[in-house]
Order: C-alpha cells, then structure tokens, then sequence
DNA sequence: TTGTATGCGTTATCAG
DNA sequence: CTGATAACGCATACAA
C-alpha cells in the first residue's frame, strides 16, 4: 500500500517526478525513470485509482442500464457497446434493471456521485422525470425512440418497423393477424398497439394482442391461449425472436403446422431466428450499442453539445414463417 | 457542483459540521441541521463518492468475474451474490469474461486500484499464478472446487457429483456411457475426464467424450456427431441442462427417441430442465452465490482471517430421460 | 528536465 | 454539540 510519496522519497525525486513517470511523460531523465520503476517494484506500488479520479474529476467508467442482461437483443446491444468501449478505453458497468425503477435510480446516484462518467439506458422503467431530474449529473443517452428532447437516443423508429411488420403480412394476404408485445407498459408497446389499431381498424381485436412476450417459454404459452381463441388469427406478429422460436417449438407440439397453419413474422434478426428458418425484421442492434457509447462520451467531450437523435435503418428477412395466402 | 466547503459557508458552520449531516450523525443542533439540508437543497449539492472512497479506503463495490452473464448457471449464482449484496449495501460490478484472460484480469486490476473492496470468480481461465500475484490486493474468492489453498471458495464437489451421475446411469444398467463437458481446459472439466476413465475403465471411449457443450446449440451438434459414430452409448451425461435440452431437441428431429433409445442425465436443474422433463442433478447455485459474497465480506472485515473451503451439497432429481435397462 | 505548492471533496481526530 | 485541521493519494500549474 506504498504511496507516491513513499516511491518518491525511496528514489529520491519528486512526487511530481514519480506522477510523471507513471503517466508516461516523456521529460524525464532516463536515470531517475529507473530509480522510480525500481522503488515501485520493491515497494510493490500500485495506483489508487481513487484518488486518480477525484483528481481527474472522471473515471473514465460508464453505466449501462438494461432491463435484462440474457436477453438476445439486449446481449447484442451490449456486445456492440463493449466492443466501442474497448476502443475509447471505458469500462463498463452493468445494471440489469428488470425494469424495476429501484435498480436504475442506482445507477443514476452513481452517476450523480461522480463514479460514472455517463450512463447508457438501452431500455427503462423510469419515466421521463426521473431522467430529467438527473439530467445535471452527467451525460445520459437512450437507447430508445424516445421524443424526449433532453437527451440524445439512438434507435431504429420502432413505430415504423411494426407498421412495416404489418403491412407485409397484410402484403402476403393476412388479414386476421395477432401481436405479441414485450411488456404490457413501455414507450414502445404503446406505440405498437396504436400502430396495430391503425392499421388493422376494426380487424384488430383485444384478445389477439398478447404481452409480456420475452423469452422462449413466454412464446409457449401463448400457443396455449391460442388454442382457446374462439376466432384465431392467420398469423402473428412478434415482438422478438425468442418468443416466436416458443411459438414454434409449442406450435409443432401441438400440431399446429407453421406456416400452413399459422404464419410468424418477429423482431431482432438474432442467431435463433436462423436456426428456426424465422421470418423476422433486422434490427441493427449491435451498431445501436457501438453509436450509444459513441454519443455518450461525445457528451462527456463536450458536456453543453446539443441533443442527436440517431434513427437506424431496419429491413424485412424472408424466411420460411410467412405463408403468401393467394 | 457544488461542495461540502460551499455548504459549511451557505450555512454558516463548518465543514465537520455538514459532514455530520450528511452521514446522519446525532450531535447537531436541529437549527444548524436545518440550515445544512436547505443549503444542500438550494445549491444543489450532492456527495463525491469517489472523494469518500478516497477518504475512507473502501468503495462497497465488489466485482463479480463470471465467464457468460446470460448463462442460466452463472445467472443463478448471480442472483444468489445479487440477493445478498441487497443486505449488505454492496454494488454489483459485473465481469463477463467468455473465458478472456485479459477480462479477468481487468478486474484485477480494478481491485489493485481500490475501486473495487474484492473480487468473486465463479469460474475462471486465468491460472493459480496470475491469482496468487494478487493476493496482495484485495479479498479474493472463487466459486470453484478447488484446492487451491490461498483463497476462501464455495462450491459443491464437481468430482463426487460427476461421478455420483456415473453411478446412477450404471445403477440403471447403462455400460456405454459418454460425457458432453462445458470446456477442453478448466479444473472441473479435467477432474470430470479422470472421473469418467475411472468409473467406466475399459468401457471409456475417447470419441464419447463431448467437449464445448454450453448452450442448446452446442448440445443440438452433439446429435450429428452422435449419428456418426460407429459404437453408440445407450445414455449421454451432460454437465448442463442446456445442453442436454439441444440434445432432446435434435433428438426429436432425427427420431432419436429419448429415453427408449438414448438416456439422458443433466447438470444444474435449471427451470429448462423441468420444462423438458430432464432428469438432473441439483447444484444449489444460488445458494453458493449468496455464501460467496459472504465469504468475500468476511474476509473484508477481517483482512487476515483464514481461508475457508464450503462444499454444498447435491442431488439427484429423477425425471423422465433415463431409462432402466434390465 | 525537475521540484514546489496547491487543489480535488470527504472523513476523522482532537480539542474545546 | 462544534470547529480546526490533518489525512486520503494523486495530478498539475507554475517556477526554476
């Protein structure tokens, strides 16, 4: 537990010289460089990285909000976000939020206590005030597509890729068409189930909207309430991949044959989708991850830069899930 | 940004004064108290975390070194550290690994640092060494059956567990066994090969034995090795619930019929494993994880205290994948 | 190229 | 109950 002090006096500089040899700064004689490394090694020295960063005023650590840290779509967002990361020499902490507003208030008193220099929300629970308020600790930025002017979000337009998620299937013949959503709350459900009304009008029905769609086993149970609709819809629409490769899995249990019998289009273009020969609408969740750490340490750069809404591309993937009904 | 001396002078009182009120402390007149919480409130104030981690040697955060986060095994383990680091008001910071030596070694070098008040390695690539070295640094604590003397650990005994699995499989009449394993390398996987020859001796083939097997995908290409194979073992022990299930399911694709023609016995008992009727053998992993942050806490407190191996208990649970052969 | 002095924001000790 | 003041360990502007 030597300090500077101690490694300057044992080789008889300077703290300042001792500072200098250990950031790497070039003006120092090559004699004195030796004597200081060799002081470290024997007193076994090693930088409080504490006081590094009250000093520095930054830790050169940035919070990452999700609400599960196993989830495909979100795994991949983090993926590219680490990948940035490494880049611009960050390190990560992980908040797997569970969508519970305790888990991510944690990350935002970090945040304001100075241990992280911004925070990435790849999703929340938190409303908008929650954010605002802490709008003053530090650089946030969204993974959402959010209208909030506050802060920067980058984001595929969510509204649009369901609206095109529909219209294909309405393209392809389908007109009684279901949806599984992610979580019944939430920016972009609401969005959807607007967008779902809109486009089927009065050929939507409360009963064919299914949420708390997430993982695998959730698709399966939604083949069991499909079994007791009276009026069953010729496809569905599915908010990500996982839940629609249970769909499939329960389907075949079953026998309800896919696509002859029901149709299945999804979100997230993830590994399992390929695997299950899914139908599903690419989303470039990785290049999200890679562009949230970039505008967030923009921000931490330039801490007054105006706000970026950032909207990436998405696109259909044909598979075999989607029976053209003629 | 303000700071605590900017308090003290808004409120008339010194800085000792409002650090007082910010830890709770009883001795202050209410008046000054008072006077303290509107200045905080008016300047907006808020704690440097990183000046009071300096000034008290400690941050109570605790890293958590785990080679995949969305693993259902190491997911559990974390909820277990999870759980209890809620009791004892530590923070969470997560290492996902994939293996890396360099990750891991990215926490170390944190815990060299004093951001972080120790380290738990659920499991690891860095060798004894590269542990040993930073011993010196901070508590350190491995969720692994191992015998490495240096550290406190928490584990069940992988081996007696392994071969406890053997047995039950000969138990049942199953002679020809092979063994799917989560890696080449790695203490667990190593004793589990010197388990395997021993139980089964002259029976023990190299071809049977599976490495790699982590996920549902890593267990589905189990299948299309098994189909190549001149001998073929009437039952399959697979060291994760995961795994078996791809096995199961690809399985079900080649008409392999579980348990008629193939038996199945798993690791971990895993919420998939009841799903797919999997026969398995229980690991108390949450258990384990909320007895490693004890552990690590421990140590914490008493620097010096000796290293304590905790071995947990498991157990069989029978389900429907093995078959009795008579 | 090097040293001195000061600041970073708290906590904690020690008088009073 | 309260206030000075010394740590905590490092970075850095300013001189030299």
């Amino acid at each position: 537990m030597a300090n500077i002090r101690e490694i300057a006096k044992a080789s008889g500089v300077s703290q300042a010289t001792v500072s200098r040899v250990l950031n790497g700064y070039q003006y120092v004689r090559a004699e004195k460089r030796e004597s200081v490394l060799k002081a470290m090694e024997t007193l076994g020295y090693s930088r409080n990285l504490n006081a590094v960063n009250l000093s520095q005023g930054k830790t050169d650590m940035v919070g990452v909000v999700l609400p599960a840290i196993n989830h495909p779509y979100f795994g991949a967002m983090v993926e590219g976000i680490a990948e940035e990361a490494i880049k611009k020499q960050v390190q990560l902490v992980l908040f797997q939020s569970s969508y519970e507003e305790k888990k991510e208030l944690e990350a935002l008193s970090l945040l304001q206590g100075r241990k992280l220099d911004g925070i990435i929300f790849c999703s929340r629970a938190a409303g908008d005030q929650a954010l605002i308020k802490h709008k003053s600790s530090g650089p946030i930025v969204l993974g959402e597509d959010s209208d909030l002017e506050f802060f920067s979000s980058v984001s595929i337009s969510h509204e649009a890729a369901f609206q095109s998620g529909l219209q294909y299937l309405m393209a392809n013949g389908h007109t009684d068409i279901a949806v599984c959503l992610s979580r019944k709350e939430g920016i972009n459900s609401l969005k959807r189930i607007k967008a779902y009304k809109e486009q089927l009008g009065n050929r939507a029905r409360q009963e064919w909207i299914f949420e708390g769609c997430l993982k695998l086993e959730d698709g399966m149970k939604v083949i069991g309430q499909y079994r007791n609709l009276k009026k069953k819809p010729s496809a569905f629409l599915v908010t990500n991949d996982q839940a629609a490769a249970g769909i499939m899995l329960a389907a075949k249990k079953e026998n309800i044959r896919i696509p002859e019998d029901l149709s299945l289009l999804s979100f997230d273009n993830q590994p399992i989708s390929g695997i299950f020969g899914l139908s599903t609408i690419d989303i470039p969740v990785k290049e999200m991850g890679r562009q949230l750490l970039a505008a967030l340490l923009a921000k931490r750069e330039v801490p007054g830069s105006s706000e970026r809404k950032l909207v990436l591309p998405h696109s259909i993937v044909e598979r075999k899930t989607v029976k053209k009904i003629t």
